[in-house]
RNA sequence: GCGGGCGUGAUGGAAUGGUAGACAUACCAGACUUAAAAUCUGUUGGGCCUUGUGCCCGUGUGGGUUCGAGUCCCACCGCCCGCACCA
């Protein structure tokens, strides 16, 4: 008898699906299609465990389905642009390009080893000219479709770098590399109108039912579609009125100042000649351009001196502050704060000694205002103290609905729609990215590239040497001759732009460029009509907001400039996200109070005790997101070594719910390398022997429909780890099973098909080890016989006043009466019940019975 | 700060509102072995006693709905994800 070998079942077995050519996918009518993507890498160097399970989820799914007889596209790519490929440059020379090709060839080759059903021929990456090209091109038709457009935003600048920075490049509120405090500085860049898309975007959301309801909510919020009241208040000294928008216009008789963003034309003008005013928006200017930034900041105010009247009221005047929490980008850039009923406005109004009106009580305890602002759900009825609408007790909701009609009556104001959804910015100050192909001429303006003209590609070299990447800044902005080109219109010299496109776009439309990802058209009209949608989806859920709904949005547009059909504006019709693979983190403590990490493979367990080799003891922080920095980090690569590829994809689906983070653990691997080595051992034993003690035949046959249906079920609802577990069971159950040979022999070949999605290679092995026909990856998936899996006999447990006192055998569709009659006559029953008359007694068919006294 | 999620034995986790802890790990005990490894078998949520088809407690904390709650509702605590230039 041999022994499991990874190591040639697995070198094995690849090729065979290569000759085969199993994976490759091709257009046909014969077939349903089904089209599976896992979010594709960015090709940082290494895989990470984290990319095993996610293409391991797909894997499973993509074989299952060309087990049920589909036409199966599984393609991959990878997200080349972006952020790192600059910064290895920058910190230790070489080329983006160079480094991101490299690093691809390096990923593929950890990848190809987990026998993954991928049809490469599709492969692509995002920095394949061919691929940004098409991009560009894309660009041009939304550009013509009045898509996009230009606009002033504001950016982290560094002003020792002279440089834009990302977000994650502002720490603290200060530069990464210079240190330097960083401030907000307005630019021209390019935007996409996905805003004019927010209802629409919203409201399709209710069709995407297989979507996790979490997502959904969370892109509803993101969204933020919200109904409120435009209105003017007068300025007392005559000059125009300042038109704000807010949400509870119920609240306008407890309103106690207005206030604008630093960033109103108010308040721009006003920075001219009032010094100290200036001094204080560039105050409220510096630190980054977060939301989360900006809402946690200290909040900042400064009185204009400008008084307005109240609109129900003109002899009610109040003071226009500048706030340094107002965002010119949401609503009119202004507000009233009613400080009785928004908790901002009410630690603002106390820190600068503005007046809090009540404007309602809550009902059953109505007491004003002190340092907790009153704000109760908006459909709780709230007692009124003045209301201009004539309200006294009514509802948050009823009272806003009643403001706007009264306010549209009166003609002082009018009922508004708002989304907090902005604009998509794609302008990027950098070099490693999809150029925007548009031309700056001194007569005509921006003009759009000639399609013929593209690519637009990015220089490899500046004027014959390499591009320094140490200098901060854009190498494009300052390279001697890529700008200079011919004005595409006029023909005159004229200046390229030198923005690249966010990495957003690039992930936006790749699930359609796999579809015919070599054509010369962004997308083929017939192969995006038969492959388009992708029907299962697979990512993380970090990407839940923007990378979804920014697909969503660009399927839309594709749409309008005819490069997607209709039925594919919603790119993907399930969506599952999978959860991080972590690591424990050995730490001890350093001699500066820093913690110093250890590697997995330099700690040992002694005594219960985890302790390094020089015997100190370490503390383990379980469940810890794998990184670099903390030393927690599994290589995928030394565990396919180490066990094979089939035990990664064993372990990754088995210890954890996959929507779950999952714990690495090495004691974890090594039992999934032991169980792949006894299914071996199981059915070479079985492959071995044709005779045997006959008996029990329907028992282990009955076994396996029941697990054929269970891990069935579990595979199309992403129960993987169940499913598993209902594959060491039938495993445990065909090992100790004294069936007959014919018999185990079915047995063991429904187990290799059931394993088949999870370890491919073993479950060829054991298939071809049976005598299977023909490649298991093609057999068609085993269906569970129903009558097998219905038990004449089920087992009632009987519980008194909700407690389990006892369990009856009765005849699966035994009547209620006569169940009824069983369990009280139970001798452990009529203890419990010590006399008691039963009440009632609830018989639940094939679940339980409940008699309550 | 705002939005979303999660919390069950020593550990990972299972459980259409219906027997909490399936399956696995770890530990312990046994078989095989000169020994170890490998393999196989068995025990294991906590407590109590009268050792039973026994009783009590038990799913982050505190309340609530229900014949019945890990599951539904409310509040709180802790952790994780996102917050528009990380991918």
């Amino acid at each position: 008898m041999s022994r499991y070998s990874a190591d040639e079942i697995e070198a094995k077995w690849q090729e065979a699906w290569d000759k085969a050519g199993i994976f490759r996918a091709t257009r046909s009518a014969d077939k349903p299609k089904y089209y599976v993507l896992e979010m594709f890498p960015y090709p940082s160097g290494r895989i990470h465990m984290g990319h095993v399970r996610n293409y391991t989820m797909g894997d499973v799914i993509a074989r299952y389905k060309l087990s049920t007889g589909h036409n199966v596209l599984h393609p991959m790519g990878w997200d080349a642009f972006g952020m790192p490929a600059e910064n290895a440059a920058m910190a230790s020379g070489g080329h983006p390009k160079d480094w991101t090709y490299g690093n691809i060839a390096t990923m593929k080759d950890q990848m190809k080893p987990l026998g993954l059903s991928i049809d490469w021929s599709r492969e692509f990456a995002t920095c394949d000219p061919e691929y940004y090209g098409q991009q560009q091109a894309l660009f041009l038709d939304f550009l013509e479709q009045d898509l996009v457009y230009r606009k002033n935003a504001v950016v982290n600048w560094d002003p020792v770098d002279m440089t834009v920075l990302a977000n994650e490049q502002v720490i603290d509120g200060k530069g990464w590399r210079s240190g330097a405090a960083v401030e907000r500085r307005e630019l021209t860049q390019w935007f996409f109108k996905i805003s004019d898309m927010a209802g629409e975007l919203l409201d399709a959301l209710d069709g995407l039912e297989n979507w996790p309801a979490k997502v959904r909510l969370m892109q509803e919020n993101w969204i933020g579609k919200s109904r409120g009241l435009e209105f003017s208040f007068d300025r007392t000294d005559g000059e125009d009125p300042i038109t704000v928008y807010t949400t509870r216009p119920d609240t306008l008789l407890g309103a106690s100042f207005v206030g604008i963003s630093p960033d109103h034309p108010i308040a721009k003008a006003l920075e001219a000649d009032n010094p100290e005013l200036a001094a204080f928006v560039a105050e409220c200017r510096k630190g980054g351009t977060t939301e989360e930034a900006i809402e946690t900041g200290e909040k900042l105010g400064y009185d204009t001196g400008i008084t307005v009247k109240h609109p129900l009221d003109p002899t009610w005047e109040l003071p226009v502050w500048i706030a340094n929490f107002i965002l010119m980008d949401y609503g009119t850039g202004a507000i009233f704060a009613c400080p009785a009923h928004d908790q901002r406005d009410l630690d603002f109004c106390r820190k600068y000694g503005l007046p809090v009106v009540d404007t309602f009580y809550d009902i059953d305890d109505p007491k004003p205002v002190e340092n907790e602002a009153f704000v109760p759900p908006k459909t709780e009825k709230v007692k009124w103290i003045n209301h201009f609408a004539g309200l006294d007790e009514a509802t948050g909701q009823e009272a806003i609905d009643a403001t706007i009609a009264y306010a549209e009556e009166n003609g002082w104001g009018k009922g508004v729609t708002n989304y907090r959804l902005r604009d998509w910015g794609l302008s990027r100050q950098r070099y490693w990215g999809c150029p925007i192909p548009v031309v700056h001429c001194g007569d005509c303006g921006v003009v759009p590239e000639k399609k013929e003209n593209l690519p637009i590609a990015l220089p490899y070299d500046e004027g014959g040497k390499p591009i320094d990447f140490s200098i901060p800044g854009n190498p494009l902005d300052r390279h001697p001759t890529w700008r200079d080109c011919a004005c595409p219109s006029c023909g005159k010299p004229a200046t390229r732009e030198t923005d690249t496109m966010d990495t957003f776009v690039d992930s936006s439309w790749y699930f359609a460029r796999f579809t015919a990802p070599r054509a010369e058209t962004p997308t083929v009209m017939e192969d995006a009509a038969y492959w388009m949608n992708v029907d299962q989806y697979i990512g993380g859920i970090e990407h839940a907001i923007l990378h979804l709904l920014y697909s969503r949005f660009f399927a839309r547009a594709m749409h309008i400039c005819g490069h997607l059909p209709e039925s594919a504006i919603e790119p993907f019709d399930a969506l599952f996200t999978q959860g991080m693979v972590t690591h424990a983190i050995y730490q001890t403590p350093g001699a500066n109070g820093r913690p110093v990490y250890h590697y997995p493979e330099d700690v040992e367990l002694k005594d219960g005790k985890v302790v390094t080799k020089d015997g100190t003891e370490v503390e383990v922080i379980p469940s810890a997101k794998m990184s670099k920095s903390k030393n927690n980090v599994v290589d995928p690569v030394s565990i396919i070594n180490a066990f094979g590829a089939d035990t990664a994809r064993w372990f990754v689906l088995s210890d954890s719910p996959p929507e779950r983070d999952v714990e690495w653990t090495a004691a974890g691997a090594e039992a999934a390398f032991k169980h792949l080595s006894r299914v071996y051992r199981i059915a070479s034993d079985i492959a071995d022997s044709d005779t045997g003690p006959q008996a029990d035949d329907n028992d282990l046959l009955r076994e396996m429909h029941k697990t054929i249906h269970d891990v069935t079920g579990g595979v199309e609802s992403f129960g993987f780890n169940a499913a598993i577990a209902k594959l060491y069971a039938f495993t445990n159950a065909l090992a100790k099973s004294k069936a007959g040979a014919v018999a185990k022999k079915q047995a063991a070949k429904a187990l290799a098909q059931l394993m088949a999605p999870m370890t491919p290679h073993l479950a060829e092995e054991v298939w071809s080890m049976l005598g299977g026909d023909g490649l298991v990856a093609n057999a068609p998936w085993p269906v569970a016989d129903e009558k097998m899996l219905i038990d004449d006999t089920v087992t009632l447990p009987v519980q008194v006043n909700g407690k389990r006192r006892a369990e009856i055998s009765v005849p699966k569709d035994m009547d209620k009466a006569e169940v009824e009659k069983i369990a009280l006559s139970v001798e452990a029953v009529q203890r419990a019940l010590d006399g008691a008359t039963p009440k009632k007694v609830i018989v639940v068919p094939g679940r339980i019975v409940n008699v309550v006294i």
